[in-house]
DNA sequence: AGCACGCCGACT
DNA sequence: GTCGGCGTGCTC
């Protein structure tokens, strides 16, 4: 009897493609096979096997068996998962499951051996050569050892005293050292881990959220977590995730330390053939600790018994384009698949993570010391209403003073404002035309070290003009608020004699240059950082012990739905940069509102409070995480053809008891790339299954090829 | 996602 | 008269 074999293939295809298996190929469930699609051959899993031929149309046969490590089930499991949680096609989350096969396994090196064989003529160097090739060596290596010229080495190799053998790279992936010495714990610590040790021990899924102050060391704590999975189970995993790559050094760096071996890197710098080996190693189960970035989520682990969710409060974990997910909640998922344990660890949890804590569907481990003598830093409130900065200034008489304080103390102080470039915003003085992009709506923000206009939203730069574009008008521009390069020049002819330094994406755009500025700022060469948000994680600089925030209330604008909760998170994470170690620090915040539940809650160091008037809002609003949100997005080129989708699309929207349709509406930037958007936003209650609607109504609507049509599950931007 | 097939402007 | 622009639609 033939089979038909069911192949899910790496594209936004609705469903997984039925082809012939030819006869003798033998194929079982997670098979990764090339099947033809149209003209191309692709690279698929088999999702399914059973016996019958085609119907109508004769099925395509599949042209081979690839020969990978099949994918696991609980992988292919997740992956179908995944797709019907952001109401997409099961091929997209499987694209990424399958991005470390697109490259070639790195190449076999070349190794030289002595065959025995004696060379006609024998000389000092030769004779130091063959004494030196023990077994199999690079030939530049036996070259080193035996102190002469890779010439006297080709030489042998040409009267065949030596031999070329082709091996395979060693697998880079040592295992873990298990009897290493654990870290001295605090008693808190100590606590935590024992909780932690325990749930591993449990063999089954479970979450703790591991809660606790900059500095408490939770990382040691989750390295314990770490060494019960690894060594009561000679197969286990352990999956470390960190919202963005800058932080992996860091964190590889502590994983070496504990265990003698450097853990498995996953995340978008690592290079296609290393990606390739990872895959793989990962899939046999010879990595056994891995640290990533989000993607690391979708590797074919063989026995993932404990993922780790660093800074999972962290925005970074959502996926914006593509494939859209957060990875918090999928590694959740993924761990219930696997039967792990999950590990979500913050300073500042999301009120997601704190609300399943305090409903006692997860282990909340509240780590309550600092570590050493240090204490979390004062935080004083400097009410701009009051104490306003001079004409054209940004800082304040009381930020200026303390900034005098801490200089002739020497010092360092950190200016923080999460705003890149030298103005937001670029004006006419003589017809009042803001200066924008020509195929999107947002303002151009001012650069001047570039001395370009640069759209933030897509990337799009110009140098600046020197005429209006609008009215023609000659030097008639003025720049219109602060961005870090102008608080740098204010700061700068305030304290002339300080040595300042701007961190932003664009002073610091790789982490080499990061390294070079965080270096100088440990060894204190530097008085004064200015910095954007990409200098407020992950590093401590002992003399630091004064931070500055330019603009406390920048984040509570716009006002979406996380804007009070994610505006307490990046306040808090940067005070907590002041005073490490033996020195007491201070954080200013320059506000306007200094009432603000978020403003007050920072300067009472109270984040219980904050969180319980946030979650009581949100719970009067059936917003998350009382609620469920979803935002449906048609954008094109079209403005009329995008108009009636949206219109066809509004009246398609099924009634559901519990459910809010809201749009469609212009989001903030309706014009982006020269693509005109409209959006839809979905409220429902808990008890709705929000896929099953969004699946539903997307099942109602034909999309026209001209609109492009996205969800967003649980979004976080609402541009 | 590709990659084809399909109808309207500047070229040997 | 053609080469080719990328709009629309299909791929088991």
């Amino acid at each position: 009897m033939p089979r038909i074999v069911s192949v899910l293939l790496p594209m936004p295809l609705p469903e997984a493609f039925d082809y012939a298996e030819p006869e003798g190929m033998d194929l079982a469930l997670g098979d990764i096979v090339a099947a033809p699609l149209g003209p191309r051959m692709l690279r698929g899993v088999v999702t399914g096997l059973r016996d019958g031929a085609g119907g109508n149309r004769p099925l395509k046969p599949v042209a081979e068996r690839l020969d990978e490590p099949p994918l696991p089930p609980r992988t292919l499991e997740f992956v179908e998962w995944a797709a019907r949680y952001a109401v997409d096609a099961p091929g997209q989350p499987l694209a990424m499951a399958l991005r470390g096969l697109r490259a070639s396994r790195p190449k076999p090196e070349r190794r030289v051996r002595a065959t025995g064989a004696v060379p006609g003529r024998m000389t000092p160097a030769r004779s130091r050569v063959l004494e030196a090739a023990q077994g199999l060596m690079a030939p530049a290596d036996l070259a080193r050892a035996a102190a002469v010229s890779s010439g006297v080495v080709k030489g042998l190799l040409d009267e065949g005293a030596l031999e070329v053998v082709m091996v395979e790279p060693a697998s880079p992936f040592t295992p873990p050292d298990l009897s290493r010495p654990r870290p001295a714990l605090n008693p808190s610590q100590a606590a935590a881990a024992e909780a932690l040790k325990s749930m591993v021990d449990d063999d089954r899924f479970g979450v703790a959220l591991l809660d606790g102050v900059t500095g408490s060391g939770k990382t040691e704590v989750y390295l314990e977590a770490a060494a019960r999975a690894l060594s009561r189970d000679p197969d286990a995993q352990v999956l470390v995730l960190l919202p963005e790559i800058a932080l992996t050094q860091a964190v590889i760096d502590r994983f070496e330390r504990r265990f003698g071996a450097a853990p498995a890197e996953w995340h978008s710098g690592v290079a296609p053939p290393r990606r390739r080996v990872t895959w793989e190693a990962v899939a046999s189960g010879e990595a056994r600790i891995v640290v990533g970035a989000r993607s690391a989520l979708f590797l074919p682990y063989k026995a993932l018994k404990l993922i780790i969710v660093d800074e999972e409060h962290d925005s970074s974990y959502k996926q914006e384009d593509g494939f859209i997910y957060q990875a918090r909640d999928l590694a959740v998922a993924r761990a219930k698949i696997e039967g792990a344990t999950v590990v979500l660890a913050s300073a500042t949890p999301s009120l997601e993570s704190l609300w399943n804590a305090e409903a006692g569907r997860y282990r909340w481990l509240r780590l309550s010391d600092r570590h050493g003598a240090a204490e979390l830093p004062e935080v004083e409130l400097v009410d701009l209403r009051e104490h306003p900065p001079q004409a054209g200034e940004w800082l304040s008489p009381r930020l200026t003073a303390a900034m005098a304080e801490t200089l002739a103390r020497g010092d360092q102080s950190l200016l923080f404002l999460n705003r890149r470039g030298y103005a937001p915003l670029v004006l006419c003085r003589a017809c009042g035309e803001r200066l924008k992009a020509p195929d999107t709506d947002s303002w151009l923000v001012e650069h001047r070290y570039s001395g370009r206009l640069v759209c933030h939203l897509t990337g799009f730069s110009m140098p600046k003009p020197d005429r209006c574009p609008h009215c023609g008008a000659k030097e008639s521009f003025v720049s219109i608020g602060p961005g870090v390069e102008r608080v740098e020049e204010e700061a700068r002819r305030k304290f002339p004699e300080a040595r300042l330094a701007v961190f932003s994406s664009d002073t610091v755009p790789d982490a080499g240059s990061a390294r070079a500025l965080i270096e100088a700022m440990e060894a204190g060469e530097i008085d004064i950082l200015v910095a954007t948000q990409a200098a407020a994680k992950g590093h401590n600089f002992p003399n630091l012990t004064l931070v500055g925030v330019v603009d406390a209330d920048l984040g509570l604008r716009g006002g979406d739905l996380r804007a009070a909760e994610r505006t307490y998170q990046l306040l808090a994470q940067v005070s907590g940069r002041a005073g490490r170690h033996e020195r007491p620090g201070k954080a200013l915040l320059q506000t306007w509102m200094p009432d603000h539940p978020v403003m007050q809650a920072l300067q009472a160091g109270d984040r219980d409070g904050f969180v319980a008037i946030e979650m009581a809002e949100r719970e009067a609003a059936g917003l998350p995480p009382f609620g469920r949100l979803a935002a449906v997005i048609a954008s094109g080129p079209d403005p009329t053809a995008l108009e009636r989708f949206v219109t066809d699309l509004a009246a398609a929207a099924p009634n559901a008891a519990g459910v809010d349709v809201f749009g469609p509406a212009d989001p903030p930037f309706s014009l982006v790339r020269g693509l005109r958007r409209k959006r839809f936003l979905i409220r429902a209650d808990r008890t709705v299954d929000l896929q099953a609607y969004l699946g539903a109504w997307k099942a109602r609507v034909r999309v026209p090829s001209s609109v492009r049509m996205t969800i967003d599950v649980d979004p976080y931007s609402f541009l």
